[in-house]
RNA sequence: UGGACCGUAGCUCAGGGGGAGAGCACUUGCUUGACACGCAAGGGGUCGGGAGUUCAAAUCUCCCCGGUCCAACCA
């Protein structure tokens, strides 16, 4: 074995074995309990950044675990097409060709759009293949793929039938750079500073109101003027009309509750194409629709001809301009509010009137809401339930359709001779109205949310019945971030409950948002991004994937930095040098009974604390408490196995005693294994690695291996307490050593005065292994022994160690070393004695706890008057 | 404006009514037979502030201060 931990040769060599082995590949048939979870798809174009590294190690962890217990596991891998994003990618190839996609035509954009999945689509797959991703890969699928497509179509049409989907004219979200409508969630609010204009509309007839807007090239579609029904100030005006500037129109004032008071000057300027809120006040009010902008933001021809063919912004420059020519500019003030974006593109956003194809959702939400109201589904951690209410009770129509080219396309036609519309699982050939061949199918494609909303049932082969379906769905836990909880969860809880019947989750579990080490979003822009292939190059797999599991506590997000994961490449480096030392030591062949009947002090304890660590691992996975896992695996093989145990059996290996040297060798290497099979789901390569070097294994893909059986009589607690005993003694001698400058080669001998004969058969039943520690030549312990003079004293709980140091003793120094840990103790005593002398406590808390805290100053009284025996003895001497 | 989460050692964070914890950093000493990506021994915190509930509060409740995020129709 290597002298340190070479993760890049490993990791490719057991990714290629457990790849060629079939080891990830669910079987429906298989006996035992179904676990699955489908994968977050990510966006095809993207690259693997450090929120999908901890999304992928979550789930790996879950997937991993199941398996040990026995549970038929099925985790789908996949991608999902990123309609805009992926268009976007291939018309910037294009424009590099000097093309449009217009230049080219739609079915040869789609066949480019094809080529360049097949080129560039399987990237991130591979990236995730670095992690480890114990993902079935002969079931990986594609938003895209046939079967999901049929999946779209018959969701689409299904509900479209039970009247869930319709078309209409609504103002929607248009990205004029984009040239498609967006849903509402896909607009970004961002803060940002702007002007208020104050601008005087004269009314007819003389006289003039004020309004106040950020938009000023929107007056040009003003369709009304609108004030508060109650408000005085304006009372006699509504049904007046107002001469609108710059367009020789005459516009109407309107009353509308809608309207703020307080806000401005209390009255608003009404354009209903344009503004959401306008526009749903227009209807109220069955006001005109006036578009003034085309699909790129530049005003057209509704707009008065000066401003045609100027951009929204350009013209915004001219309409202020120009009221300040004609004296009806009011004023203008700095003015901070929120402007939508674009998601993909960060173009602002112009609402707009256009015929869209809408899903009604509250009858879904409903439906949605009621399968975690009554814990079919689990969110955890449990404050997400309420934001996902919220989103659910105040849930809008979800604008579908997109006006772009890649993607599902809507399954509509509309008939060119009586112009009903057609919504059809299979393409027609003639109008069912009216026989008409001349069928024009609807241009737009679907929002990629749509099909990502299918995830959980398309993947398994839906709308067919299929073994796969039958035996994985409903899935066992959804892992992602809260960040599309809205986006895709909600929307997969009321697609999947509404064609499966059943809800797609048994528990979705939100996981942390990574972030820099100052807490800051990872963001290109920002440069603060740590790429998690970067690190795998640098520090392996198992580092970054224990990093990323140590800091998963539920509900908080993680500020990663690169020397974490650099921690934990130590901690991996740790293990493996822990099996080399095993392996050095290891017979070839490794006799089976193994670890039973009496035995030392040592292996018992070490293999009661592996019976807790076993436990707490087990339940910490269960419930999604990574961190705690991380911790337990952390803490038990650098604290205990490293720093004690192999330190203890060392004498044992490299002795004469053939049966101390076997029963130490028989109960390293059971720890050890057991210990690989328990850290394997976090860290699978190291621990693949290590166990294929080990001698007596017999199935060698780790990754077959069943968590490790509970084994009660290997707990102890009293060989836990005795370990404990011999560590504090070893650790006090080691303590004298420091703290009096005690040269490290000088031998030394230890007396322990008992309180217990427990205690006492603890110590002279391990004086050798105590001698090894403690680096000293003998130990005594008895209820009768006697302090030599010159000597260093420490109390162990009821005992009195006692290390003579003839002449060498710097008497100041212990005098110092006892009066500190008096004081420690007699501060602790205190808190002990004032609880103890309250009546109240005494009186009114419970038995056991009072027990408790008598029992604990007891031990302490015990301990202080021990300690003070010693400080009184060095006293005596230093006054000799 | 509403909501959620967070303020615990220098840093990053666990914990969550009865003994203040970890990792890193720090100090000191070590070429101890796997490991300097190491070994050993240490130092360090009125658990953001205030009030309340309780025999008992870092922990529960309320208020305040500070931070992060989400949802938002105030032009």
């Amino acid at each position: 074995m290597a002298k340190g931990y070479e993760p890049k040769e490993v990791e490719e060599r057991w990714i290629t074995y457990w790849r060629e082995q079939n080891t990830f590949t669910a079987d429906p048939q298989a006996p035992g309990a179904a676990y699955s979870i489908v994968i977050p798809p990510p966006n095809v174009t993207g690259a693997l950044h450090m929120g999908h590294a901890l999304n992928i190690t979550l789930q790996d962890i879950l997937c991993r675990h199941a398996r040990q217990k026995g549970r038929k596991v099925l985790w789908v891998p996949g991608t999902d097409h990123a309609g805009i994003a992926t268009q976007n990618v291939v018309e910037r190839a294009l424009k590099a060709e000097g093309l449009a996609r217009e230049d080219i035509g739609r079915e040869a954009f789609i066949e480019r759009v094809w080529a360049w999945r097949e080129e560039y689509g399987g990237k991130i797959l591979n990236q995730i293949r670095r992690l480890g991703a114990s993902v079935d890969w002969s079931r990986e699928r594609f938003t895209m793929d046939e079967g999901l497509s049929r999946a779209v179509r018959e969701v689409f049409v299904s509900l479209h039938e039970q009247g869930l989907i319709y078309k209409g004219d609504y103002i929607i979200n248009w990205c004029p750079r984009c040239h498609t409508a967006l849903a509402d969630l896909e607009v970004e609010h961002a803060a940002k500073r702007g002007a208020l204009y104050r601008i005087k509309y004269p009314l007819a007839g003389g006289g003039h109101v004020v309004v106040a807007t950020t938009r000023p090239e929107t007056m040009l579609g003003d369709t009304a003027v609108a004030v508060h029904p109650e408000d005085e100030r304006y009372a006699g005006l509504v049904g007046r009309e107002v001469e609108l500037p710059l367009t020789g129109r005459r516009i109407p004032v309107i009353a509308d509750p809608y309207v703020d008071k307080d806000f401005g000057t209390g009255c608003l300027k009404v354009t209903p194409a344009h503004d959401i809120n306008d526009f749903e006040m227009g209807r109220r009010h069955d006001l005109p629709l006036i578009k003034v902008m085309d699909g790129s933001g530049v005003m057209n021809e509704n707009a008065p001809a000066a401003y045609q063919g100027l951009t929204r912004e350009a013209c915004r420059e001219k309409i202020v301009e120009d009221l300040r020519g004609q004296g009806l500019l009011l004023d203008v003030s700095e003015h901070e509010h929120n402007v939508g974006e674009c998601y993909r593109c960060k173009t602002v956003i112009e609402p707009t009137v256009s015929p869209q194809w809408f899903v009604r959702a509250a009858p879904l939400a409903a439906e949605a809401r009621r399968a975690v109201a009554d814990g079919r589904t689990e969110i955890l951690p449990g404050h997400w339930t309420k934001t996902y209410f919220d989103w659910l009770d105040n849930i809008r129509d979800w604008c579908i359709s997109r006006q772009i080219w890649w993607g599902h396309r809507i399954p509509a036609w509309t008939c060119e001779g009586c112009g009903q519309v057609v919504v059809s699982r299979e393409d027609p050939t003639a109008c069912p109205y009216c026989r008409s061949t001349k069928l024009a199918r609807d241009p737009d494609v679907l929002d990629t949310w749509f099909s990502s909303a299918l995830w959980p049932f398309s993947t398994l082969g839906w709308p067919d019945d299929t073994p796969d379906l039958r035996a994985f769905y409903p899935t066992s836990a959804l892992v992602t971030g809260f960040d599309i909880l809205f986006f895709w969860v909600a929307r997969m809880m009321m697609m999947g409950l509404h064609f499966m019947k059943q809800t797609p989750f048994r528990q979705v579990y939100i996981h942390a948002l990574v972030r820099d080490h100052e807490g800051k979003k990872m963001s290109k822009s920002t440069g603060n991004v740590i790429d998690p292939l970067v690190m795998i190059d640098r520090y392996g797999t198992d580092a970054l994937r224990f990093t990323l599991t140590a800091f998963a506590a539920m509900g908080r997000d993680i500020k990663l930095s690169e020397d974490r994961i650099e921690g934990y490449r130590h901690f991996v480096n740790k293990l493996w040098n822990a099996a080399r030392f095993a392996l050095m030591h290891l017979p070839e062949t490794i006799p089976d009974a193994c670890c039973s009947g009496p035995r030392d002090v040592p292996h018992a304890w070490i293999l009661s604390r592996l019976e807790e660590v076993k436990t707490a691992v087990d339940e910490a996975i269960a419930g999604y408490r990574f961190n705690e896992a991380a911790q337990e695996l952390y803490t038990f093989l650098w604290r205990e196995f490293c720093d004690w145990y192999l330190e203890m059996i060392k004498p044992d290996l490299t002795g004469e005693d053939k049966g101390r040297k076997e029963t130490a060798q028989k109960t390293l290497w059971t720890v050890l294994t057991e210990y690989l099979v328990l850290l394997h789901p976090v860290a699978p390569f190291v621990t693949q690695e290590i166990w294929s070097q080990l001698p007596g294994i017999k199935e060698q893909n780790l990754a077959k291996m069943p968590y490790p059986a509970k084994r009660n009589d290997r707990h102890s607690l009293r060989a836990q307490a005795r370990a404990e005993l011999i560590q504090d003694l070893v650790t006090a001698v080691r303590n004298f050593r420091a703290e009096l400058s005690i040269p490290p080669g000088l031998k030394l001998t230890a007396l322990v005065k008992t309180a217990s004969d427990e205690d006492r058969n603890t110590l002279l039943g391990s004086g050798e292994l105590i001698c090894f520690l403690a680096r000293l030549t003998s130990i005594d312990a008895g209820p009768d022994v006697t302090a030599p003079k010159a000597s260093a004293s420490a109390a162990l709980g009821g005992n009195a160690l006692f290390v003579p140091l003839s002449g060498a003793v710097d008497f100041a120094a212990e005098l110092e070393r006892l009066n500190k840990e008096l004081a420690k103790l007699a501060k602790e005593a205190d808190i002990i004695g004032r609880k103890l002398a309250n009546e109240d406590f005494v009186a009114r808390a419970p038995g056991d706890v009072v027990a408790k805290e008598r029992e604990k100053a007891r031990a302490l009284g015990e301990k202080i008057a021990k300690v003070e025996e010693l400080r009184g003895r060095i006293l005596d001497i230093m006054g000799e």
